[in-house]
RNA sequence: GUGGAUGUAGCUCAACCGGUAGAGCGCUUGAUUGUGGUUCAAGUGGUUGGGGGUUCAAGUCCCCUCAUCCACCCCA
């Protein structure tokens, strides 16, 4: 009774088709441009990690380490999980290979799959694409200001314009605690208007309040103390630099009191970029510093600052010119017109390829009729016909579906006749 | 993990108060012998997500399940 299954996409995961691959090429090729000329340089870290590398690294507190992590035992009974980020890994591979001995700061870029289990939604994946890129071994707020400007930059040659980047600073572990504590004082009295969810997280990370949605905290927050308030002189001295240079970059920026991130591993500078096209999963980057994640690994204190693109996100609100035009494949189609010139047709789109010319062949044409039909719906501009005719006289069939024209060229001659003609 | 909405041909959708499915697009072919895009015509295509129940009869009602979408949550 074995029914007959239709196999699909497990859930949360999805195919990009070409039409929307060739977009998330372009993306990652514009990226690649950009992070190159600011001196990063690509790496490619596995897809799956030891699981303790990301419960040290992103936080046992975390959520994602929580309850969104695809984990699971491999046959010899190691817990291995599917990277739910990928500064963890980084900052793995940099120990693993002594990158420290090399000339700092390291400076790195990357892209591909993260796996997070959570329930799917507008802008949310389980399988989602990330271009991150992260600088390893410098702590001072010039190599921030060089970050964002370069995302920017990034951002700006895909077309994107008016974007602004919210910024904080969660100041260094102690004033975070100091902090956690003034919260916790202030909300302590209000505990009943807090939700289930927030008054769990006044014991575990008050600092995650912050960010909450609901209308009814967050108007008793706006009278809550600020983060940059209890700031230590160095991360206050530091925030300030950042603000100031990215002035002077004019960078568009806006300071947000609210903005704390969900990774415990943040210290002092973190941003993130939101698009109001998005829906409720609004972000489309974030990132910021983590002075302490290479520490925390087993690592000297080696401090580092990154950031995450969503890459899924961003190609949701890409604009227009920047997206892939759909249909063209090749420029010109081979059409073979009956059995006898197949062997014919294949040699002559061959030899348009190895002139550099891109050309598609069409053999299971079963009319000339179909094959041009054919050709036009690919979006072809130019066919090259050959029939018994032609062999006979040796020649093609030249044809230009713009003007509605064709030439008969001389077979020794219509490589360099379809290429003058396709460039012109 | 919680809530809401939805699930009919490859795609977008239709089918009144239950009477065993239809359109457009697509795809294939044809409109005389080797010439596309437009037009016209024909053809192709669904055990109505899956399972169970109520009924003489279910795409239509009920239950379960799966999936998708949206929100909470979380974050990219």
């Amino acid at each position: 009774m074995a029914a007959k299954r239709r196999f699909q996409t497990v859930k949360g995961m999805r195919d990009l088709l070409p039409g929307e691959a060739g977009t998330f090429a372009q993306v990652e090729a514009t990226a690649r441009r950009v992070f190159t000329l600011y001196g990063y340089r690509e790496v490619r870290t596995p897809v799956v990690e030891d699981t303790d590398l990301f419960v040290r690294g992103v936080g046992e507190g975390s959520e994602i380490v929580g309850k969104q992590m695809y984990t699971f035992d491999d046959k010899k009974g190691r817990s291995l999980t599917l990277r739910p980020e990928g500064t963890a890994p980084v900052a793995r591979a940099y120990l693993q290979h002594d990158m420290a001995s090399w000339p700092q700061p390291v400076k790195v870029f990357y892209m591909g799959p993260y796996f997070r289990y959570e329930r799917p939604q507008a802008g949310r994946y389980r399988q989602f694409s990330q271009i991150g890129a992260e600088v390893i071994g410098d702590p001072g707020p010039h190599t921030d200001v060089e970050l964002l400007v370069m995302l920017l930059r990034f951002l700006e040659a895909l077309g994107f314009e008016d974007l602004e980047v919210g910024i904080n600073s969660v100041g260094d572990p102690e004033c975070r605690q100091l902090y956690s504590r003034r919260l916790r004082e202030f909300l302590e009295p209000h505990r009943d208007e807090l939700g289930a969810d927030s008054r769990r997280r006044l014991e575990t990370n008050p600092l995650r309040i912050l960010d909450t949605k609901a209308p009814g905290e967050r108007q008793l927050l706006e009278a809550a103390p600020h983060l940059r308030e209890v700031l230590g002189a160095p991360a206050r001295e530091h925030f300030q630099v950042v603000c100031g240079q990215l002035e002077r970059f004019g960078v568009a920026y806006r300071i947000d009191d609210r903005l704390v991130r969900g990774l415990d591993y943040y210290t002092r500078t973190v941003f993130e970029i939101t698009s109001g096209a998005l829906g409720a999963q609004d972000a489309i980057l974030g990132g910021g510093r983590y002075d302490g994640l290479i520490g925390e690994l087993g690592g000297p204190a080696v401090p580092g600052i990154g950031f995450a693109i969503g890459e899924d996100r961003l190609v949701d609100v890409l604009p227009d010119s920047s997206r892939l035009r759909a249909g063209r494949t090749a420029p010109v189609c081979v059409i073979s017109v009956g059995p006898a010139a197949l062997d014919v047709a294949l040699e002559l789109a061959e030899d348009l390829r190895v002139a550099d010319v891109a050309a598609i062949s069409e053999f299971a044409a079963g009319s000339l009729k179909a094959g041009l039909r054919k050709a036009g719906r690919r979006g072809c501009r130019w066919v090259v016909l050959v029939g018994e005719d032609e062999i006979a006289a040796d020649t093609v069939v030249l044809r230009d579906f713009e003007s509605s024209t064709q030439e008969t060229v001389r077979r020794d001659e219509f490589v360099v006749t379809v290429k003058a003609r396709v460039s012109a």
